[in-house]
DNA sequence: GAGTCTTCGCTTTTT
DNA sequence: GCGAAGACTC
């Protein structure tokens, strides 16, 4: 047990207590992923075959760690045993999203899939939703909202069908008629969305035993990080793998559910007893991240929610220094106060990359961001959707088109760069009427063909980056930026990090290295970082920040309407997630806390004066010191 | 079908 | 107060 080494008791049982469905409450900075890699060597110490532990992770980032925290565990613990196990595969690790599309994958005869499924990323949905809405002429209803709707009601796994057998009301009808459309779009292209990766999945395991036995056979201990964020069909998923056996462990925070807009159950985790009823409990509570300080004003904001479950966060570790409040005038002079401060942190020795800088709203860098240009700081913007910029949807297309991919694949290249193939002669292509197309435009159409085929042709041969090498140049993309000469740098700098990106798959076969690099892409998220090594401060959003810690840390924007954050129609428990949200800001910090509100705030271009934030005075006076800015005023 | 003008929505968080 | 999508014109 010598890997059990500086384990504190509650750690030590958590990681012991192998057989079993185990439910561990971890604070933040308890050390819940090596908790979960230990249990894992754990486990296979007893006599497990590594391939047969999976674990669950929301992130390919958290997946990304977990794996080499466990390869590493692996190899350490080889060394000190000299080989005792057989080296095997590895443990299966993977995120929900990517784990539904395997079990699918691996049965796509089964579901009657000719092909593997395409997956339409959010904007591909959206654009669907919205042709859908074309159709039906529906008034009142926004493609967002809509979405928005149709996905939570996926994730609370309701079919189209179901809802459309259920829907009461004439809002709910119109939904249902724009659904069942949706949902045939998505058919007609062999698509998937992001909630079909899991619900199509767990509709074959309930539907077919003897594929959900082959899994729980496989599978024999099952760890799901981050548990209070799954929605009603990731738990399911879950308990559809868990075999007789009942070997789940399921690691989370209920004070860090951030995601219930997104249809995360808080309910899974509160109600883990009542699935798993022999579950164990156990709660780490005592925090390595931060300073007593730190912890003391975490505790002080979260207190206040209702919905939750007593645990108390407490740490070792020293006292220090107490937060400071920053009062702006305006979103400048805020930006201005925190670049000087991170100045003053870097001559006393701080590195760029110890510091971050929190926000509630993406809108909110713009004007920090133009602070650090000025300055020689490095910094970097966390969660600008490398996969979701124009030139890379573009290029990726291009492959997926070249490939006999989806209709909104050959939409979008059809005309990108500008080639003289219309609105008309798109949606006659689209609808295979080709041989209405002669003359001039039939040339045109039929040049696309040839150039299309020269990609699928290229994709068999060549290794993904030089096919992505390859794609840009010819199709034009190329040619097209370089005249742009207002974005050009970016945009083809961003192609090239494609090329970059795609040889990570070089090493494989041709065909293989393609499919997973555009599987990759389809599942990647703002949050999987692509450049972790840069030191540099990093401006994200609070909750691109959840799983991440730095000494210092800086929230900025802390007004009421902002953080909180409000709608009309909040209710209670999104009231509660934004003071959850306050808690996860808070204790990313290992050092020193900088908040700070404007005065003033620019939004939709006019000045507006504001109050500031509850969540300032919910944390007790001792703890915080303030300071205000050169130019404030009081205009009455 | 392409260029120019106008409106609209953005600015909550995302696999 | 800006950029993208849609409308309008040639």
């Amino acid at each position: 047990m010598q890997h059990l080494h500086g384990m504190n008791q509650a750690q030590r049982e958590a990681i012991l207590t192998t057989e079993g469905p185990l439910l561990v409450l971890a604070g933040a900075g308890a050390g819940k992923t090596r908790v979960i890699a230990h249990r894992v060597l754990q486990i296979i110490n007893r006599g497990c075959k590594p391939e047969q532990v999976l674990a669950i992770t929301f992130t390919n980032k958290a997946a990304f760690e977990m794996r080499s925290r466990i390869s590493k565990l692996l190899a350490e613990d080889r060394g000190v045993r000299g080989g005792a196990y057989e080296v095997s595969a590895p443990p299966f690790v993977s995120t929900f999203h990517s784990l539904g599309l395997t079990i699918i994958k691996e049965h796509a005869r089964l579901l009657g899939y000719k092909r593997a499924p395409s997956i339409y990323d959010r904007a591909d949905s959206l654009r669907a939703i919205k042709e859908a809405l074309k159709k039906t002429d529906t008034q009142n209803i926004e493609p967002r909202a809509a979405l928005g709707y149709i996905s939570r009601q996926k994730s609370d796994g309701i079919t189209a069908e179901d809802f459309a057998a259920t829907a009461e009301n004439p809002h709910e009808r119109s939904i249902s008629v724009i659904w069942l459309l949706y949902e045939q779009t998505l058919r007609q292209s062999t698509a998937l969305d992001f909630d079909d990766l899991i619900g199509v999945a767990v509709r074959l395991l309930v539907d077919n035993q003897e594929v959900r036995l082959s899994y729980q056979r496989r599978w024999r201990y099952i760890h799901v990080d981050e548990y209070q964020d799954t929605n009603s069909t990731q738990a399911q998923l879950t308990e559809l793998l868990v075999g007789p056996q009942q070997n789940i462990c399921a690691v989370g925070d209920i004070d860090q559910t951030i995601y219930g807009w997104r249809g995360a159950r808080i309910a899974n985790i509160l109600g883990f007893e009542k699935t798993y009823s022999s579950a164990k409990i156990i709660l780490l509570e005592e925090n390595y991240r931060s300073t007593k300080t730190i912890i003391a004003a975490a505790n002080d904001v979260i207190a206040k929610n209702i919905f939750r479950r007593e645990k108390i966060l407490y740490t070792n570790n020293a006292e220090g220094e107490a937060l400071s409040l920053y009062q702006a005038f305006d979103e400048t002079d805020e930006a201005t106060f925190i670049v000087r401060t991170i100045k003053e942190l870097l001559e006393d020795g701080a590195s760029p990359r110890q510091c971050a800088v929190l926000y509630r709203a993406n809108f909110q860098s713009r004007a920090i961001e133009e602070r650090f240009l000025d300055s020689e700081i490095p910094y970097q913007v966390v969660g600008t959707r490398f996969f979701e910029r124009k030139e890379i949807k573009d290029a990726l297309s291009y492959v997926r088109a070249a490939l006999g991919g989806t209709m909104a694949d050959l939409a979008r290249i059809a005309n990108m760069p500008p080639r003289g193939i219309g609105k008309v002669t798109l949606i006659k292509l689209l609808a295979g009427r080709e041989k209405e197309l002669t003359g001039a435009v039939g040339q045109k159409v039929s040049n696309l063909h040839t150039l299309l085929a020269r990609i699928a042709k290229a994709a068999a041969e060549l290794p993904p980056s030089k096919l992505m090498r390859f794609v840009i140049t010819e199709s034009g993309l190329e040619a097209l930026l370089k005249k742009d000469t207002i974005e050009e740098g970016e945009r083809l700098e961003n192609l090239r990090e494609l090329v970059s990106l795609a040889a990570r798959y070089d090493a494989l076969p041709p065909q293989e290295g393609l499919e997973l690099f555009l599987e990759s892409a389809a599942l990647a998220s703002d949050q999987d970082e692509l450049k972790d090594d840069a030191d540099a401060v990093r401006l994200m959003t609070v909750h691109a920040s959840k799983g991440l810690e730095f000494p210092y840390i800086f929230i900025a924007g802390l007004e009421e309407g902002l953080f909180p954050y409000d709608r009309e129609e909040d209710d209670a428990s999104d009231k509660e997630e934004e003071r959850r949200l306050m808690y996860v800001a808070l204790t990313r910090a290992q050092r020193k806390i900088y908040l700070s509100y404007a005065s003033y705030r620019t939004i939709y271009g006019s000045k507006n004066a504001t109050i500031p934030s509850q969540f300032l005075s919910d944390i007790s006076e001792p703890l915080i010191t303030g300071e205000t800015g050169e130019k404030t005023v009081y205009l009455d």
